[in-house]
DNA sequence: AAGAGGAACAACCGCGGACGG
DNA sequence: TCCGTCCGCGGTTGTTCCTCT
């Protein structure tokens, strides 16, 4: 539906704020409140529009504002807090009291962004930023000096990867893993890693109990691509290695192993890539115990499952990383979807659990979802 | 001392949810 | 149920301040 602009009126003061337009604004709200913020200006006498005068007070003229300088534990809470709700900035200046959501936003786009960037660690994922390496990866050492055409188009066929990080590590990881493959070989990992994408996608939304849109009309053979994907697809790879480690450190390890297990049994790579030499990357290593690495050499020679297990999509940190508030979204939902994974039944918010229960567990984020 | 460039911060813009008529 | 309004949020822009050459 159509929405009147804000400051409609033309004559309506925009711009920096004088000390006189501050007090006008202070002197009435002391005496009437934050009321209606659209007619507080005519009332209060200012040519500004309710929406300039409500931000004029939340941002700057609130008493119970904290000016200056942020703590270090305040920053500490605020990347805290960021890696787990994301660009939620109302929320976390909640968590700080006498800073505002806008201050918040301002300090971490100039400070604290930049200072993670410099340190190697994605502002987004709060990961170590590999992206770049990763890219780099998808070529031959040599071909990074001396591109052929064909290098190129193996790298313009990753792009759509540079949404989904983790995506892009473990084909980077698959890629340098030794393997024997040719470029055309590579390319074939890409529909492989979308299509899981997509899949994980539709059962994390599942599981949040989201309406799910219909999907597009495809063929049969395109769904049961699809589905296969979801099933061959790592549980792993959408977690952090901080998130790694505290679920290592965590007293629960073992009930999230039991249900950890009967996923990994189901994860196969496409073939040819050369998954038998695999260099596991170390977080990766961290997530599995002793007997996942076990089925992680599974993984890398059984079978591709077959297409009855179609509902075996059970990841619950499926969620682009680029939206870390997300994984949160099954924490306190008391809804158990039923699903099997190779064979063994078990819930999509087991799943989810799985790391999510883990930040809760640190710091009770439920009050700001 | 002056200008250029970058950093920091305040304010604006547009979107979407909540709510009431 | 629909429509209009209010309000809050996140992203972006514009202005001011600071530092470097």
């Amino acid at each position: 539906m159509g929405r009147a602009p804000c400051c409609e009126k033309s004559g309506l003061k925009k711009g920096p704020w004088t000390p006189e337009e501050d007090e006008k604004l202070v002197a009435y709200i002391k005496k009437h409140g934050q009321g209606n913020w659209r007619t507080l200006p005519k009332n209060a006498g200012l040519a500004r529009c309710g929406k300039s005068c409500r931000l004029r007070w939340t941002n700057y003229l609130r008493p119970d504002i904290k000016r200056g300088r942020f703590s270090f534990e305040e920053e500490e809470t605020i990347i805290q807090l960021h890696s787990i709700l994301g660009n939620k900035w109302s929320a976390i200046a909640a968590r700080l009291p006498g800073r505002t959501d806008n201050e918040i936003k301002n300090y971490w786009n100039t400070h604290i962004r930049k200072r993670l960037l410099r340190m190697g660690i994605d502002p987004v994922t709060h990961a170590p930023r590999l992206d770049l390496l990763d890219l780099s990866a998808l070529l031959q050492p040599a071909a990074a000096y001396y591109p052929t055409q064909q290098d190129l188009d193996t790298l313009r066929a990753f792009e759509p990867l540079a949404n989904y990080p983790d995506l892009l590590r473990i084909a980077s990881t698959l890629l340098i893993s030794g393997s024997p493959g040719t470029i055309g070989d590579k390319q074939q990992l890409l529909p492989w890693l979308l299509q899981a994408q997509m899949a994980q996608q539709a059962a994390a939304a599942m599981a949040a109990q989201q309406v799910v849109p219909p999907p597009p009309p495809q063929d049969d053979h395109q769904l049961m691509v699809q589905q296969q994907a979801a099933c061959q697809m790592p549980d792993l790879v959408h977690a952090s290695p901080t998130a790694v480690q505290q679920l290592a450190a965590a007293d629960a390890q073992e009930q999230h192993r039991d249900m950890c297990a009967p996923a990994c049994h189901t994860m196969h790579p496409p073939t040819g890539f050369g998954v038998d030499s695999l260099d596991v990357p170390e977080a990766l290593l961290q997530m599995v115990q002793p007997e996942h690495t076990s089925n992680l050499q599974q993984w890398s020679s059984t079978p591709a499952t077959s297409s009855s297990n179609n509902n075996n999509v059970v990841s619950g940190v499926s969620t682009p990383s680029s939206s870390p508030v997300a994984r949160f979204n099954h924490s306190n939902s008391t809804v158990t979807t039923a699903t099997t994974y190779g064979g063994a039944s078990a819930s999509i918010n087991d799943a989810a659990a799985l790391f999510d229960m883990h930040f809760s567990e640190l710091l009770d984020v439920s009050d700001y979802m």
